[in-house]
DNA sequence: GGTCACATGTAAAGTGTTACATGATTCC
DNA sequence: GGAATCATGTAACACTTTACATGTGACC
């Protein structure tokens, strides 16, 4: 049983408790996003995928006359959400535009890159403000390892942080002309 | 005109000098495949697309008896690229197994949350093995911006190894029970 | 009455990986 | 002779995003 990589979100987060589709959706914007993020478009289909397959049970639980399908692991969901977390993990992926036009960006358009060191470092502050917004809540939980999770993402930020200041004075002192006083 | 990711690459790579799509997934391997990879099941038919329409041009230069085409960007596929390295870029993207797992292991799986730790070292080591042998090839190109984005690779898996660190004994030493001596 | 959050879904288009297939050349 | 590297490509599948469509409930 192989699991797509929106699958093994869902199930994961199934086993925290019970969610529709909906609330899978809010839980991974607030918490895996960062670095596992998933859309409607893949949820709800895969959810159904799922039922189909057996790993999960879905039942109408309105909420009003709003209608609403609450999901829950099966006995069969547990088993393979379980040897997927035993599996050792894929490398990690990457996908920096910024760094790819910096990359391609030539001394003479120093300019251009200036301005989208600009923009990564705008990026770069509100996505830490949002993973140090989530903080205490992590903070509050009893496992740890959300925290701990949440920390390697505001590591990862922090040092981008850094970089982006390092890069900021090369690209705007041009480089010196070793001439010392 | 709107460039998919793969186009763009493919274009950067071209604006530094005429390849054939085996050398821009040579190039691509050995510098932006940290933050941007592509495969050959990519690049060849998008050169084709390229070609239709007129931002790259590509002639037959074989070596010996081995075929191979040279693509050259053309007047318009230097516009098109320099408009989209123009524009700011998009916010980074990750894809990060090893902490989706870690995310959702709870306390009592602790022993393979460990396992998972070592894995992602292992593979964050590698990671930086590879960049730091580019780094002296790097530090010998006129540009600089070669190297500054090397730099950001190397900075980050630098603090994914410290987090790493601190990870492993978050997750071996259970939780201090506050009984300062 | 309008806007926003709740809630579910589909269709189409675009992106990407993997595996396969083919053949030449170089090096041991 | 065999393995690795050079070189190009296709086909099948998997994955993702985006836009659209629909309707309820809460709040101002």
């Amino acid at each position: 049983m192989k699991l797509s990589g929106t699958a093994s979100v869902i199930l994961g987060m199934l086993r925290i408790k019970p969610m529709s589709g909906y609330e899978i959706k809010q839980a991974v914007d607030e918490s895996t996003a960062f670095f596992w993020a998933a859309s409607y478009g893949q949820i709800y289909p895969e959810l159904r995928r799922l039922e189909r397959a057996g790993l999960v049970q879905g039942e109408p639980a309105p909420r009003g006359a709003r209608r609403r399908n609450l999901y829950t692991l099966t006995a069969e969901g547990h088993e393979v959400l379980e040897a997927w977390l035993g599996e050792p993990p894929a490398p990690p992926e990457l996908r920096f535009e910024g760094l790819l036009k910096l990359f391609f960006l030539r001394a003479d358009e120093r300019e251009v890159a200036q301005r989208h060191l600009h923009t990564m470092k705008d990026q770069n502050v509100a996505a830490l403000e949002r993973l140090r917004e989530i903080e205490p809540r992590a903070r509050a939980l009893p496992d740890g390892s959300q925290l701990l999770v949440l920390r390697a993402g505001i590591t990862a930020l922090e040092a981008t942080e850094q970089w982006l200041e390092h890069a900021e004075d090369r690209l705007t002192k041009p480089p010196p002309q070793r001439k010392p006083r």
